[in-house]
RNA sequence: GCCCGGGUGGCGGAAUGCAGACGCAUCGCUCUUAAAAAGCGAGGGCCUCACGGCCAUGUGGGUUCGAGUCCCACCCCGGGCACCA
């Protein structure tokens, strides 16, 4: 048993890394016959971009919490990590200093490899993994021929972001107000046949299952749901009088079919060219499409609403068969529904403005009660309830209950069908760029798209290749890599030069971390049953819809394949909040960028931690600002460990036992600190062990023991200040084995509860008087104490009591008349 | 425009029938040559020497014996989606 020692962080935390290393303490076990109930748990893994930044210092701290907290609860706990190394960034970085993507890469990993241990993260590092390792992108290879197999990954026209001077696709995000953000040049649309995965065939299940998500925050699933965005309604077909096609439209209000005025079509619709043609107007909208070819897809939302160009044709609405002019116009995206709209000017505010730019007539077709409205005079569609008027059979028929009468109506009648949509779209997977994943596909003239064999994957990514923009896809100019031949013919063929989207990466390393050095499957099937669902996945909120929506794709796709025999990846979730700084999120370009390892070198990784847990609410953002301390004085959670300290050491040096009102303390303690952690409170988990050790201290200083108080205290702070727990638990406690091996403290309900509550007397609601009663008394016994209490007497002044709410032991208000 | 969150001291935040726990900053004091580190104490506003009282959780209403907490309206802040037919 040691002396009681100065907390000095930076020297004690280094050489537990080493030894928590050395023991092997974080290894999940894969022994069969470990008795203990596993807990998988996952942070998201890390982008290395550089080093460790504040974002990571919030997150890994709360799921480091987490991890920990689990094992001392008896827990065999899967706790890993790994990079997500492919992407953009690589590529520029490299552009810039000259040198390969890879080099930069696995520098920065190994700069953040270093951090986190410097942090002393609970990590598994056995099972690291590391996306752009050809180990591993071998199987994310491997999943996409498997979704190519099943339909699943096809090839289809779409149009990209593209930058005349650089030659090269842009990503999204690569737009800068329409311009490349390289050189700023004007971006413009550019259609190219690219990858997609057809996650739309899993929209209603992933709809559906949204339900079972108990355990994920409520705003992540409505993002979810809107993102999938189903929309119920009719299909109606409207034929073109002067031609005899068909169209299709798909529609929410099939009860405002009777006020159709006009008809619209994407620029992009199949029958835009025949349509003009027929109608002698192929110029002008031929210059629309011209038009719309130059703007980037990022600006396509800017467009004026109005715009359209009249086709000459017409359009017959089956319910009446009025002939409406048909339009063609930007504000009709192909992407959803049919590519096609009936226009209602009357109850839809588009159609409205779009009527009256036009100068096309308007049609009332639902009334509302008391305030009949007056084509003339509207200035704004009306698309609230009414009764349904010039509307054939269904005159006085109220709406919107009436959608459902009109879709049936549709169907018997032969006009329409029922229809669901989605918003959801196909998720585009080809980039033409280097630093990824290969599509593992060769193109032969004889047999079209054809699958690299398994067995030759990975397809790796050649080391020598000019990534430097310019042209397509950068691998297309590496010749040995592009000329093959037919795995089916044997004949010339050439491979596929596009790269996956990071997502398709990160849509399955969480079932990669069952078992890492898998050779011969993407997984064990036996580890990942044992392992997943992920019991807590701990990240960022940005990552709300599409890296969860992908995983939950994949998931779903291999349960179909009898790959795994669950449909959703993850348990529970949660959000960790930003760290920002005077309000703004923390950039480069405005230069409030605070970087942490700095920090955490003169502080501690425990301050660093403590910090983060402690400075609020977990999934609440964090104003840097707000929270450092003056550059001169040290953290307050700092002065917290070194009175911890204090204490716990005089602790260790007394014989007495503990008093039994810090028995209690202690106990009430860890009743409520387990609650909270296991409700990710930490900023209330971490107040009370503050209190904790305010009354350990009292107990000292009144010459008492506090050895109890001491190692509950300690094994307490072990999940959120690793460090100083450990410090504590093994040299100054005299334990011989780690804190992170300890079980958790379990309460005593008898000591936990309150020997004296206070009584609170209000009278007319508001406190006159306090009284310390035991917690046992009852409902009489209350209401006669605060009736004859000082302060209720003083307070009621010889009026008349009415009314006594009594609920015992905590509160009695005397209600008075008059 | 639609859909979610959220407004509590100087600050971060506690609080499901005692508003302001816990902490930061501040002020006073102790130790120190000084600073750092450490320790003790004070503190929502107004009135009062004090006991005590009144007012206070964005604004205005409401429900209730009792509202930061529930309901309605409004204001402000943050986030998501956004020509979605």
């Amino acid at each position: 048993m040691a002396a009681v020692r100065r907390y000095e962080p930076t020297e004690l935390e280094p050489a537990w890394v080493q030894r928590w290393e050395d023991e092997g303490l974080y290894r999940a076990s894969e022994d069969p016959n470990d008795p203990r109930p596993r807990f998988y748990a996952l942070d998201m893994f890390s982008y290395p971009s550089g080093d460790l930044h504040m974002g990571h210092m919030e997150a890994f701290s709360g799921g480091d919490a987490v991890a920990r907290f689990a094992a001392m609860r008896g827990h065999n706990v899967l706790h890993p990590i790994g990079w997500d190394a492919f992407g953009l960034p690589a590529e520029n970085a490299a552009i810039k200093r000259g040198t390969h993507p890879d080099e930069w890469t696995y520098a920065n990993i190994a700069q953040q490899a270093a951090s986190f241990r410097r942090l002393g993260m609970s990590f598994d590092w056995t099972r690291q993994l590391n996306t752009c390792d050809p180990e591993y992108y071998r199987w994310t290879q491997w999943l996409f021929l498997r979704l190519f197999e099943r339909g699943l990954a096809y090839r289809k026209t779409a149009a990209a972001n593209w930058c005349p001077n650089d030659q090269t696709v842009l990503a999204n995000e690569q737009v800068i107000n329409g311009a490349c953000e390289r050189c700023g040049t004007a971006v413009v649309r550019r259609d190219l046949t690219q990858w997609f995965f057809k996650i739309t065939d899993y929209a209603q299940r992933l709809l559906d299952d949204v339900d079972t998500l108990v355990d994920w925050p409520e705003r992540v699933l409505t993002m979810q749901r809107n993102w999938i965005g189903r929309s119920e309604g009719a299909s109606v077909d409207f034929e073109i009088a002067e031609t005899g096609d068909t169209v299709e439209v798909f529609t929410t209000r099939p009860d405002t079919l009777w006020g159709v005025t006009f008809f619209v079509l994407a620029l992009e619709h199949p029958l835009v060219a025949t349509l003009a043609q027929a109608g002698g107007s192929a110029e002008e909208a031929g210059r629309m499409l011209d038009e719309l070819r130059s703007t980037p897809l990022t600006s396509r939302e800017q467009a004026d609403s109005r715009e359209g160009v009249r086709l000459g044709v017409h359009a017959v609405n089956p319910v009446n068969g009025e002939k409406v002019p048909v339009f063609v116009a930007p504000y009709v995206l192909m992407e959803y529904g049919t590519g096609a709209v009936m226009g209602v000017p009357a109850h839809d505010q588009r159609d409205f403005e779009f009527a009256r730019h036009h100068g096309l007539p308007i049609r009332v077709v639902i009334q509302p009660e008391g305030e009949p409205r007056d084509p003339d005079t509207m200035t704004e569609a009306h698309d609230h309830e009414g009764s349904m008027v010039n509307s054939g059979p269904f005159d006085g028929t109220r709406s919107p209950e009436s959608i459902a009468t009109v879709i049936e109506w549709l169907d018997e009648q032969g006009i329409g069908t029922p229809a669901v949509t989605y918003r959801l779209r196909d998720w585009l997977i080809s980039r033409q760029r280097y630093w990824g994943a290969p599509i593992p596909i060769i193109h032969c003239p004889e047999h079209g798209e054809v699958a690299v064999p398994d067995d030759q994957l990975p397809v790796e990514l050649p080391h020598d290749v000019d990534f430097r923009p310019g042209g397509e896809s950068p691998l297309a100019r590496h010749e040995a890599f592009v000329n093959v031949s037919c795995p089916t013919c044997g004949e010339a063929a050439t491979r596929d030069t596009d790269t996956m989207d990071t997502f398709v990466d990160s849509s399955w390393y969480f079932l990669r971390y069952c078992s890492p050095r898998e050779d011969t499957a993407p997984f064990d099937r036996d580890a990942v049953e044992r392992w997943m669902p992920v019991d807590q996945y701990v990240g960022g909120v940005e990552h709300a819809i599409l890296h969860l929506l992908y995983s939950r794709f994949v998931t779903k796709v291999l349960f179909d394949m009898g790959m795994v025999t669950f449909t959703e990846p993850m348990l529970r979730l949660m959000n960790q909040g930003q760290v920002i700084y005077d309000g703004a999120s923390m950039s480069k370009s405005k230069g409030n960028v605070v970087e942490p390892m700095p920090l955490v070198e003169s502080w501690g990784a425990d301050t660093m931690r403590l910090m983060m847990l402690f400075a609020g609410p977990f999934e609440d953002d964090i104003d840097w600002k707000l929270i450092a301390p003056d550059p001169h004085r040290r953290p307050g959670v700092t002065s917290w460990l070194s009175r911890v300290f204090a204490a716990v050491g005089e602790a260790a040096e007394r014989d007495a036992a503990d008093p039994d009102e810090l028995r209690r303390a202690t106990h009430r303690t860890i009743q409520g600190v387990t609650d909270d952690m296991e409700r990710f409170r930490f900023n209330v988990a971490i107040s009370k062990l503050q209190v904790l050790t305010n009354e350990m201290r009292s107990a000292l200083d009144a010459g008492g023991g506090a050895r109890e108080a001491a190692s509950a205290l300690t094994q307490m702070l072990a999940p959120m200040a690793p460090f100083a727990a450990e410090e504590l638990w093994r040299e100054v406690l005299g334990n011989d084995t780690s804190v992170h091996l300890s079980s958790w403290p379990v309460f005593d309900p008898d000591l936990a509860r309150r020997e004296r509550v206070t009584l609170v007397v209000q009278v007319d609601g508001k406190v006159r008087d306090r009284i310390e009663v035991e917690p046992e008394l009852d409902e009489d016994a209350c209401r006669d104490l605060a009736l004859a209490s000082e302060g209720a007497r003083r307070a009621v002044a010889g009026r008349e009591v009415g009314r006594v709410v009594v609920r015992p032991p905590r509160l009695v208000n005397i209600v008075t008349r008059g």
